[in-house]
Formats: C-alpha cells, sequence, structure tokens
DNA sequence: AAGTGGTCTAGACCACTAT
DNA sequence: TAGTGGTCTAGACCACTTT
C-alpha cells in the first residue's frame, strides 16, 4: 500500500479541497483514525495544509456527506464507526434492466379505457366507475419476459396525452429524469408478493413464485394523483446491494 | 396556501442561508419555477435577496443534495425533472422493527463452533474445516416469531471476545453505530427467498412462503471478513417505502 | 477562558457557456 | 465578450463544549 500524500499540491489540476478529502478518506481507510477518535480541529488542518478555513470546511462536509465523520459543535469532529442503518439500497439496481436498449424489449400487452374499481378509486382519487386508462405491458431481458407492468392513468383529457405517450413509449422517461414532466413527485413501495395464476404465465415461471411487488403512484404539480400501477418482478432476476462504512467506492 | 415570504429576515433565529433554502425549494414546489427552469443566477440571488456568495452557493448546494436542481457550470442553475432512479429504499424500514425493545425480543436459539462448509469458508475466506462460531437466533415481535438471522464468525481468538459479545447481546450495536468497533465495512444483500421447512417452523408460518433475505457480510479494518450471515424476514411483516421528486419531505 | 464547529462577508481568479 | 458556476482567501462573530 502506498504513503497518502502528506500536502496539498497547487501544482496539480485538483482542486485543494478535493485532495484534503482524499488524504484524510485514505487516513481513515488505513485506520489511523478509528471509529470514535476525533480529527485534528479545522484550524489545525488549516495550518498544517496551508489552505483557508473554507477549504477545511467544505472537506468536512464532504466526508460528512460520505458519511465518514460527525461533527459535534463545541467539541470536535469524530470518525463514524459502521452503522447498517445508513446503508441505502437504490433504485439503480432496478434501472439497470432497462439501461440497454438491445437486450430489452418492451411489449405492449393491452391499452384501453376501463373504470376504476374500489382500489383504483382510492389510489387516484376517483370515484368509483371513473374512466382510466389501462396500461399493460411486459419487459423482456434477453428474450425472457421478466418484470410485468400495469398501470392506469387518470383519463383527463388535457393530462392525457402527454402523460400516455410518455408512459407507454419505452417506460425509460420516468428513469432518465431529463427535460421537462408534468410529474412533481411519486411514491414507491417494494413489497413482497406470490405470482397469480396469470402473472406466473406471463412470466413464463410457475405460480406461487415470490417476486418483488414495486408499487408507484406519482402526482402532478397539484398533489393529485394522476398514474398509479405496479411492476411485478421475478424473484430470482433481482437483488439490491449496498455496502455501508468505510469502503473504498464512493457513496452519495 | 400561504404566500412565502420574499425576504431574508435577519431577526429571527434562523440563518439566512437555511431561509433562502426554504424561499428557493417552495417556489419549486409551487411550480412557480418549473422541471428544466433556470434558476436565477448566484450573484442575482445575492442582489435580490442581500446575501453574500457564499451564503447563496449553500443554499444551492443544500437543494443539490435534496434533488431539485442540478447545475451546469458556465451556463445556470436548472430544476430537476422527477426521475425514479433518484430513489433509494434505507435500511431505517428495517431497523425500525428494533426500535423499542419492549415490543421485540431477540430469543438465542444456539451458539456453538461449527466447521466452516465450502460457502462459508468462502465468503469467510477461511478453508474448509476451519472453525468458525454460529450464532442462531430468533426476532420475536410482539410474541410473533418474525426474523430468524444466522451468522457464522470467524474463530480468532484476538477478535473472538468484543465480536462475538457485540453480535450476541442484542444485535443493536450494528444498527446504533455508536462508539468503536473493529468494523470497517460491510456489503448487504437483499434477495428473496421462499422458506425452508426448518425456517417456517421457526417463523411460525408455512413452507413456501416467500421471505426477504438479506444477507450481510463484514470485514475488518484489515479488509478482511469477519462475520457472514442472513437475516431471513417473513415477507408479509416488511416493505421498503421511499419517494422521489419534489416531496414536502425532507431527504437525505 | 480557551478551543471548537457554525455562520457570514467582500472580495478575487478561473474555466466554461452563450451570444 | 459577458455571464455563469467552481474555487479560494483572510478575515469576523457566535454558541457551544471543555477544562
Amino acid at each position: 500500500m502506498k504513503t497518502s500524500p502528506r500536502h496539498i499540491d497547487r501544482e496539480v489540476d485538483k482542486p485543494p479541497y478535493i485532495q484534503l478529502v482524499q488524504i484524510l478518506r485514505e487516513k481513515i481507510e488505513k485506520g489511523e483514525y478509528l471509529p470514535g477518535d476525533r480529527l485534528p480541529s479545522e484550524t489545525e488542518l488549516c495550518k498544517q495544509f496551508k489552505v483557508s478555513r473554507m477549504t477545511v470546511r467544505r472537506c468536512i462536509q464532504s466526508l460528512l456527506e460520505q458519511q465518514l465523520i460527525s461533527t459535534i459543535k463545541g467539541s470536535g469532529t469524530y470518525v463514524k464507526a459502521l452503522n447498517i442503518r445508513g446503508g441505502t439500497f437504490s433504485m439503480e439496481d432496478f434501472y439497470k434492466i432497462f439501461e440497454d436498449q438491445e437486450r430489452t424489449k418492451v411489449r405492449i400487452l393491452e391499452v384501453q379505457v376501463i373504470r376504476a374499481d374500489a382500489e383504483a378509486a382510492k389510489k387516484l382519487r376517483l370515484r368509483k366507475g371513473d374512466r382510466t386508462i389501462q396500461i399493460r405491458r411486459l419487459l423482456i431481458r434477453d428474450g425472457d419476459p421478466i418484470i410485468y407492468h400495469q398501470g392506469q392513468l387518470v383519463y383527463d383529457p388535457v393530462l392525457r396525452i402527454v402523460e400516455a405517450e410518455m408512459e407507454v413509449t419505452s417506460l425509460l422517461g420516468l428513469f432518465e429524469g431529463k427535460g421537462e414532466t408534468m410529474l412533481k413527485w411519486g411514491e414507491l413501495v417494494i413489497e413482497l408478493a406470490v405470482l397469480t395464476k396469470e402473472e406466473a404465465d406471463l412470466l413464463n415461471t410457475l405460480t406461487h413464485q415470490p417476486a418483488f411487488q414495486l408499487e408507484h403512484i406519482f402526482y402532478d404539480f397539484s398533489d393529485r394523483p394522476v398514474s398509479w400501477g405496479k411492476f411485478i418482478c421475478r424473484g430470482d432476476r433481482f437483488r439490491f446491494t449496498t455496502t455501508v462504512g468505510i469502503t473504498n467506492k464512493r457513496r452519495i
């Protein structure tokens, strides 16, 4: 393991505060500072590395975001101990399936106007029997169906065209986050489910197999729900991973 | 809906940069700035709100962390569109089960020294047949067993005592992240599984029921694996939730 | 009382984007 | 070329913790 640099190099094309982050990170990774230890104070770091207070504070800010340290006002800056709670599972894992469009195809099974049942009415804040647009589709990966998606949109002459088009075409709009959208926010819930016969048939597997069920509701800028649905994902094709504590991988 | 304040109040006991965050946040929430829109430049904001550049930049930094905006050097600061990829599911949801110790009990089923099989040897980087300490326990919520945990620790005279004690006592050490720990980092994987007969019996439910399986490996400061195991969680008792886009809830 | 992190100011230079 | 965000400096005052 090579020794860490002990000073800031102002010739190199890398901001001093980032160099400082790397220096301190490395010391923490190597165990030079252990969990619970106090780091040098900000004024000390200023002197040691010959940088201004703001530069030190930006470095500290970065380490805070990486969950490597915590600060106590009036006391000091301390190295954090590992804790599982900090772990987060990203939708990124889920998104990877959609990433290369070569291998992933979307097959539309059905688009139709249907009346909201009790559940749909509640989720979309409609009255039972109100019209909705239902979309059912299948995501196929290398020829295997792995996700079944069923979505319902409020039937609103104004919203319909944009919304429906965005959702129908490729599903990618929801993941990209580029350009304009009329959706303001959404709620996602991951639960476990067992496949119904219909779902199992569509996904080319057996009834009662376990599956991830990702339910989603999206709201517009009036905070009205406009879209509700669920992704049913074959359990044997998905996993969520994360790392906690002091790793060489960057997080956040 | 009440109108947002249009200026910084220096009398009130709230830092100007936080006030500025709230002002801009509210404008974005209300749709005054829509996804894709450019916010006023930093110098404009300085003039408008009579604060220094650093104060404005700290506000911008906060909005960036909240994933509400993105910046393009030389161009401007823009409101982000909703995208699912930003969504993260926190272990916090999982942790809640452990939170109030009144309702949650840990029952140790077994602690014993066993020889590593092929899988354990691989995960813990031991040789097959090396000694490990196995711990099996049950988490009981309001009288119902809901999580079965099985863990294996490397049998190391130096590590043993601390490690075993920490893990055995309450499991809470892993979640708290307070004080010192000899664990540097860990990997967590959530997958789906169906209950084996043994697991189903322990969890007081039926074979072939679906379950969340949370596998974990923890490493010490020499990056050697010291602990490996899995939590088997009754699928009907767990869910992970998150929100994406522009919400009134704070994230990160 | 001394030291710590939290906040703020008023400047400055740079690389980049838009026109 | 003018405007933008990214970086940095050298000060300052505050509330808080530690001794």
